[in-house]
DNA sequence: CCTAAAATGAAGCGTTTGTTTCAACATCTT
DNA sequence: AAGATGTTGAAACAAACGCTTCATTTTAGG
């Protein structure tokens, strides 16, 4: 239930003072109530304990609580614009699931996307793109697989980009080269990992730059981090989206690309050489 | 001006601290500015001054006085529909790149997603939540890392899914248990490799269910594939995009997980036991 | 490597806040 | 009219807040 139908719900008890005060908080969209107990009170007239005791009418333990509930609900009503035009377009279409998942994936993307500024873009692809210092990766359970994916790519771009992973040489031990000049990229989301953490918090020590992809809630590595790319993380699903990483990730190596310029075309032809070279010995 | 271009008028003159509370206010529609110092400060992983450094910093003489601005601008937006929308025009391209890549992801997805079908989608979502017979999952050079993610959801939720790595096993070798009633999942996109195309081959031979997911310009494993999922591959840089794909994955992890129902909350819920009881026991 | 400058957070301060108590007031009952 | 019931705000209080200071850490330049 949202903050208005608590308030239209319990308006039947209300006293003349606390309808005055759900009229003042109506007329405000509500965002009267993020207000302090005193401010509010003067704009509607009445005095602190009265508002309170409207507070607590509603069900509240406390005014606090009120206003994080109501944050909550004012954070709903700004991301719902989007939500009407979705439910328009899938009542023409047939498949709501589909047409819902491709809104949320949009949103989620965009989002993400708009909060990336120039600055730290530019700053990580060239961080990413200067084959002056190792590049190292590293993820989580499902991020490694992003990391694995970045790797791949910057691999073909660049010497000396290394992907950290759980095998005979522990990722820990393989950051052992890690240098001062030196960077390591983490993908970190949810759940975050307490060896990962661990693995930055190394890195840091050893005053490599660090490079941070993460979720808005930030993972404990962001305290560490030079840089640092939040993806949000909503999915058609009760699981957590790594579309929008992927796409953060896609948009890192489009900038890494035009970064490594000509450098990293002449290494891409001499890989393509090499491939065909192994192929056609192998294939005979 | 609003809120969110005052950020970014002053964002050149953040320190890195002081971009992860940005990058905090924006992932929470700024909403998260209205919370205590102390509140926004833990959520930024930083301390209070830092805060109030960046409050000063953006031409405010008090955290409440950006406070109070700041509900101002929320009003506003909450006034006018309008939001995502007049965003961009307030920015003007200034990072065409960022929205340019938006746009991009955004249609792909859509198209992608507004291609599939009901009738394939739950064909596909039955066959890959019903336990009574194996799932294979295996992809390409990059496309492997989405069988893995597949894979690592496909796990908590049903048992007998099992993906194919290159290793001490070959894939070919570990398919060799493969049956009439069994699923092979193939992620294959262009520069279709030959291994994988022979590997879906041989599942067809052994009458297998073969599900593929590519791109429009079709694997050569269509022709044996018993279901065909389409994704498309623009991104921002010259290389194909994974972000369609993995759209399309985490459509499937949804309809899935649907699917599945109680046996599939069921095992989520063995396998979280499982897990704790590992760390207590290596913990210690 | 060392040094100057910048960035950051711990600790403590004074203030404001939300909250409680209780007396004054209004309203309704008999 | 007098008491009972419900409503309201002034005052006092403890908790939490925003803010300043300053030492420590981190970064950048020679």
């Amino acid at each position: 239930m949202n903050f208005a139908d608590r308030i239209k719900k319990h308006s039947p008890q209300f006293t003349p003072a606390e309808h005055r005060i759900a009229d003042v908080l109506f007329s405000s969209n509500l965002l009267g109530g993020l207000d302090t107990v005193a401010k509010l009170a003067e704009r509607a007239r009445v005095s602190g304990p009265t508002v309170l005791r409207f507070a607590s009418k509603l069900g509240f333990d406390s005014f606090p609580d009120m206003q994080g509930f109501l944050r909550d609900d004012i954070q709903n009503r700004l991301a719902s614009p989007l939500d009407l035009y979705g439910r328009q377009s899938s009542q023409t279409g047939k498949n709501t699931l589909c047409t819902e998942a491709a809104d949320i994936f949009s949103d989620g993307i965009k989002r993400t996307l708009e909060r990336i500024d120039t600055q730290t873009l530019e700053k990580v692809a060239d961080l990413l793109s200067d084959s002056s210092h190792a590049v190292y990766l590293v993820g989580g359970r499902f991020t490694h697989h992003l990391a694995e994916i970045l790797w791949g790519h910057l691999h073909q771009l660049r010497p000396r980009a290394y992907i950290l992973r759980t095998g005979v040489v522990s990722p820990r031990d393989h950051l052992v080269d890690i240098g001062r000049r030196d960077v390591l990229v983490v993908f970190d989301m949810r759940r975050y990992q307490e060896d990962i953490v661990e693995l930055a918090e190394f890195a840091k020590l050893r005053r490599a730059t660090v490079i941070l992809v993460t979720d808005p809630l930030l993972s404990p590595i962001a305290r560490v981090a030079n840089q640092v790319l939040t993806c949000d993380l909503d999915a058609p699903s009760p699981y957590d989206s790594l579309v929008p990483m992927m796409a953060v990730l896609e948009l890192l190596v489009a900038a890494v690309t035009t970064a490594a310029g000509e450098k990293g075309r002449q290494r891409i032809v001499e890989i393509e050489q090499l491939r065909h070279f192994g192929e056609t010995n192998s294939a005979s």
